[in-house]
DNA sequence: CGACCATTTGATATGGATCAAGCGATGTGG
DNA sequence: CCACATCGCTTGATCCATATCAAATGGTCG
């Protein structure tokens, strides 16, 4: 059955790729239905290098299973991560024609992927999906303004947020499952690997949360977290 | 005949407001063309705000002359400012229907102010202006990108990294008239301005910049400068 | 001229980086 | 099934960049 779904896929997206037109599609349509209907499922395996900061940004990704990490390198070799995308998350979306950003898998994933220049063709006539490219330009912007304030606070409230964050944005009980690595969570936090290790041991120790495995944290005082926020 | 304009301004802006439909603005209009024509010209008093984070986001901005900071108070008091504006520069801009951050006049300044529900409105149908809007939104996700870029850096980087923004958005030859203070520029950084302060002094030192008054800059050797960026 | 405010400079403290070692989980070969 | 290598993470010791505290300087305005 997804197997047949993503046959599907293919076709669909090759009817418009070559031109043709698709009235379904291209009138009453919004952004996350033309990935869906149109976005061709792609296996992508872990560390692999999804796109690369500048190359030509061809394509547009809904995250459907897996964790995504992007990143920019700095020119003294420090790897600044950007954002981490979670299954149902769009990324790799680009106004210019070049990625600002790389994108790796975290893990194996599966991705929705569609031609950028499908969406932006199909963009000129259909104002839902101008709107919902302008909407998750603005969801990008709002996680880059957090990120910025975020990067002003001390270590220990970098992590509390993170852990926050993160929480929030998966199943939001009390259990976490952190899908990267510290190293990774360093390099987002703007921090070294040892500090956030320090860090989460602090949290540990004043019963704010307990460190199950290193990927499973428990929350064990949430407003205690919060109040750590700004 | 800068006041003639103004009250021009006023009675479109009435017009369209009073719901009165208006062709040429509505239909093949883009969202700066739509701004001079019916923007309200308004003066702001020096370090007066503008609109304050949480407020309800009912107009948007276009500055004309003077300049903006906009920021966000953390909850420990520290104030992280967000952004600067300048002459030409949209702000103001949100996609959800409250401000994310504040905004203040840093001098004197002249702005067109437009309804957001205007522009909003107009929008529904005239892709040019979603279009616009989406772009002025990525424009902002890519300055807050590089700005959490920028946060990772020394003291020293993000002081040369600030000069080069600066010096890039306005006449761009080497003379820089700064017009916000050494605290708006240590709250943009994430620095004291001890620190801000101590790392124009080193650059001075080493005759990448002049000092000239404390808000005139001199860049000397801007390949220097550039030479500290990633 | 004198008061005030912004900025710079100096002295010291501190949080996070760095360097180094230990620990625990996972996997491999004997 | 166990010894051992490896990798990711934690913990410890020390160092350094920036914060903090304090004072001096300079520019602006009455």
């Amino acid at each position: 059955m997804l197997d047949q779904a993503v046959n599907q896929n293919h076709s669909i997206s090759r009817l418009v790729e070559n031109g043709l037109s698709f009235p379904t599609v291209s009138e009453a349509c919004d952004l996350n239905t033309l990935i869906e209907l149109m976005g061709v499922e792609t296996a992508i395996r872990s560390n692999a290098e999804i796109y690369g900061e500048a190359e030509p940004a061809s394509h547009l990704y809904k995250l459907i299973d897996g964790s995504v990490r992007t990143y920019k390198i700095l020119n003294d070799g420090r790897r600044q991560i950007t954002a981490f995308y979670l299954p149902g998350d769009i990324f790799g979306l680009e106004l210019g024609d070049k990625y600002t950003v790389s994108a790796e898998a975290i893990h194996d994933c599966k991705v929705l992927r569609i031609k950028r220049s499908v969406v932006v063709s199909l963009a000129v006539t259909n104002n839902t999906i101008t709107r919902d490219l302008w909407n998750a330009t603005a969801v990008e912007l709002h996680r880059a303004q957090s990120h910025v304030a975020l990067l002003i606070k001390s270590a220990l409230e970098r992590v509390a947020d993170f852990l926050l964050e993160m929480n929030e944005r998966s199943v939001s009980d009390c259990e976490l499952d952190l899908s990267m690595s510290r190293q990774d969570i360093a390099d987002y936090l703007g921090l070294r690997i040892e500090s956030v290790s320090r860090s989460l041991s602090q949290l540990q120790a004043t019963e704010t949360i307990k460190v199950e495995k290193s990927r499973h944290v428990v929350l064990r005082n949430r407003a205690a977290l919060k109040r750590m926020n700004a």
